[in-house]
DNA sequence: GTTTAATCGATAATTTTGTATCGAGATGAA
DNA sequence: TTCATCTCGATACAAAATTATCGATTAAAC
């Protein structure tokens, strides 16, 4: 049973076929091939044929996919269409911002409620979403089920809320913050480092500066 | 001169690396071997070695590194000590989120202006930057030489901005909106792909469960 | 109805990334 | 001063992912 033995790039580039299928339903499109999103996204065509058939869906030769399978195999591979309830903590810019995100719901992720440490916080409702006080979310998560935390909190505490939210319950946790949470194997985390990703982009960008610099004056070799 | 040839991953790990370093130069932690950082971030020590060699950092066999040289050797790779200055577009949420970030500044990134369509955000201030009408990013760009775009606008508008940006002299766009922009290949594009990140949540907790299942109820086989 | 052209999907090769092994060097204790 | 031990770093190996190849299939054109 190994369920799990799907690549994980290929667990990345699911969501953004579905974004830019959503976008060729949006206009009309019915049908599209592989080949034709391969182009537009930047992968290769047969990348993409092996990414959307562990999905289940096929297509046919001639005119390749029907745009609606698609979307409907990669909502199901996804578990987009069973939404689960999930805890945000840590009501700052940040955490605002993905409360006011309401594509999230689309994506099986709900938030139904927000925390903060900050008394000042507390009773604020953002986004149609109440902000509680910390002492509230173990009785509540574990009554309600809760499968999804979200960790927008500094640094500072986040292994000590990450704990917090895997000992109610929690059995995955989205964590925006910069530090890697040491919890037990059962708990799923998915880390969005963005200095990870600012870390690329900064190197990339002095590497092409110096590039430029090399083609403006020639090699002394 | 392959100075591009350091794979992605290595540069992805490197800002974890960084932070781990720096909250132990906080605890007054001077040396710390390869082993140790493998250990606590989860990554096998060979990997970390590896990683940390491409900086140019030496250890000391039977003490390990300085953590303050590693600290140093990480910046001047990634180039954080060097600070480039960046636009926002976008002062919704997100961006309001990503301009209350200090930290950026230490990872070689400042912002400073942000721009908005919507003419109720234009001449506020968010956390001392000032938010401009979109009408004025052609020419200031061009005249601070602004090297990095940071793009939090809508998906549908994404495109059209970036491709603003790119006209007016920016090297790089670091990516918030979940399309898969179509620009110049010298235009360096970095993705923080959301939803990408929730889709392997999503996924993997789908699995997890579904195991679950699997294990109380007795395989019927 | 037959031919043509385009697409799919499986298999194979290449590349990249990650893991393991092993010798060399340095520190501190005997 | 010598020895044991720990850590580094280079090399070799394994796994994963990406890219390429090729036959099978099917709709559309003639």
């Amino acid at each position: 049973m190994r369920a799990e033995s799907v690549p994980e790039p290929t667990l990345r580039r699911l969501p953004s076929y579905y974004h830019y299928l959503v976008r060729l339903r949006e206009k009309g499109q019915e049908m599209i091939s592989a080949a034709q999103i391969g182009e537009d996204l930047g992968v290769h065509h047969t990348q993409v044929r092996k990414d959307l058939a562990v999905t289940g869906s096929q297509g046919k030769p001639k005119v390749g996919h029907r745009v609606e399978d698609l979307i409907v195999s990669i909502e199901n591979f996804l578990n987009w269409n069973n939404v689960t309830d999930a805890f945000l903590v840590g009501a700052g810019h940040l955490g605002t911002a993905l409360l006011g995100y309401a594509g999230f719901e689309r994506a099986g992720v709900k938030i139904v409620a927000a925390f903060d440490a900050n008394t000042k916080m507390v009773g604020k409702k953002i986004q149609g979403v109440s902000v509680l006080p910390m002492e509230k979310f173990p009785d509540l998560a574990r009554r309600m089920h809760i499968g999804i935390g979200i960790l927008t909190v500094p640094a500072e505490v986040a292994q000590e809320v990450a704990e917090m939210m895997a000992g109610c319950g929690v059995q995955a946790i989205w964590n925006f913050a910069p530090i890697v949470l040491d919890l037990p194997d059962k708990v799923i985390v998915e880390n969005v480092a963005l200095y990870s990703s600012l870390g690329v982009l900064s190197r990339k960008l002095a590497v092409h500066r110096k590039a430029l610099l090399a083609t403006a004056t020639p090699p002394t070799t």
